[in-house]
DNA sequence: TTGATAAATTGAACAGTGTTCAATGTCGGT
DNA sequence: ACCGACATTGAACACTGTTCAATTTATCAA
């Protein structure tokens, strides 16, 4: 190993450290309650560094983000090409959204539960893995469609994918946000939602 | 106007106004980006006064939540007291719900710009103010389950009706948090989500 | 081994946050 | 005119994200 690559494979030691312990922190505090601080302290480092490694607390966040919906998007990209009947893939395709979102609360609501602000790195991350995301059940949708599955009136991809994301997507919102309400059991209420949404757009 | 009552009253508007003032910074920036000192330059006072009417920002916070649960509450109940049948009263509860959300943005999204911890004065306010409005749809869900509307497998009212909820929350949070997103035009996604929600509870 | 050079890291500082509280202002009632 | 109760302020405290000069550490050439 070269100087020069060791030098390289230690920084990117300590900037694992440092997205390792963020993590765990934004998973259990969340993104608000974690301060720069205590990340460093459960790093190993002072709070300065970070901003050697990340531009600010928000990149930090924002690289979490990119890598967890990364891991979305392949699962929804594998789902779309499976070999399936159409209907099948768009029902797993939900459920498939629906628990990521429900296992990743905080990086699902750093997207979607503040104002976005249009030059923010968020935005960026949003525009990127997050329409992939989307376009995976757009274009699930399409095939669904196309196959005849759907009721006749259905015609429009777009919008019956967009009326579906917003449901699974309040479905997560709502879970995350109000953890106090006293919802039914996680996997019933998946399935119910799951269940009336097909139900709704099928022949 | 007595004394006493033209005192009462100055209190009240000034308490008013940190209420009008926090709304709006809320709902513009978010809980965590406003600051009660700009909370206290918009309503023009200084901000240790803010405590004098409020135990903290967050009870602030409970206060709004508490006054819009108690506007979409009055619409909700005269749609659930309508002469006409379950599913139509259902359905236009939906669109009750959507339409408030849609059209008070401000005061729906002070509502989920913070998540809703178990043990926080918004919770408390979430337990009350938020139940009944949340009743109003279950309980329209338990008329239209008793009148045969639906399908025979859907007998738990709070599960059907926390399903729907959450389908239409995502639709007013999406819409009104994701404004870079190209959503198809308002009335026809809110009347395809309708459409396929009923969908998927009828007979 | 030594010195020079560049990178990594620190700790103090800055402006901002929510919150508290003694001091001050502002009244009506006596 | 004075008192007492209320309204209001502004300074302080401990915290936040962030910056940056100073310092340590690591690398390579001589």
């Amino acid at each position: 190993m070269s100087v020069s690559e060791r030098r390289a494979s230690y920084r990117e030691s300590l900037r694992q450290e440092i997205l390792d312990a963020a993590r765990e922190l934004f998973v259990v505090e969340g993104y608000d309650a974690t301060s720069v601080r205590r990340i460093a302290v459960k790093a190993g480092c002072s709070a300065g560094i970070l901003y050697h490694y990340f531009e600010d607390k928000a990149a930090i966040m924002a690289q979490l983000v990119r890598e967890t919906f990364g891991r979305l998007n392949s699962r929804l990209t594998e789902v779309r090409e499976d070999p399936a009947p159409p209907l099948d893939r768009l029902r797993r395709a939900l459920r498939t959204y629906i628990d990521f979102g429900l296992d990743h609360p905080h990086h699902y609501g750093v997207l979607f539960t503040k104002p976005i602000l249009p030059d923010s790195k968020i935005m960026e991350v949003f525009h990127t893995e997050g329409n992939q995301c989307f376009g995976c059940l757009q274009t699930l949708t399409g095939f669904t469609i196309a196959s005849g599955a759907l009721r006749p009136e259905l015609t429009d991809a777009a919008e019956v994918a967009q009326a579906l994301w917003v449901s699974i997507h309040g479905l997560v919102s709502a879970m995350t946000l109000a953890k106090g309400f006293p919802f039914v059991e996680r996997s019933r209420l998946v399935e119910r939602q799951v269940d009336i949404l097909i139900a709704g757009v099928r022949r």
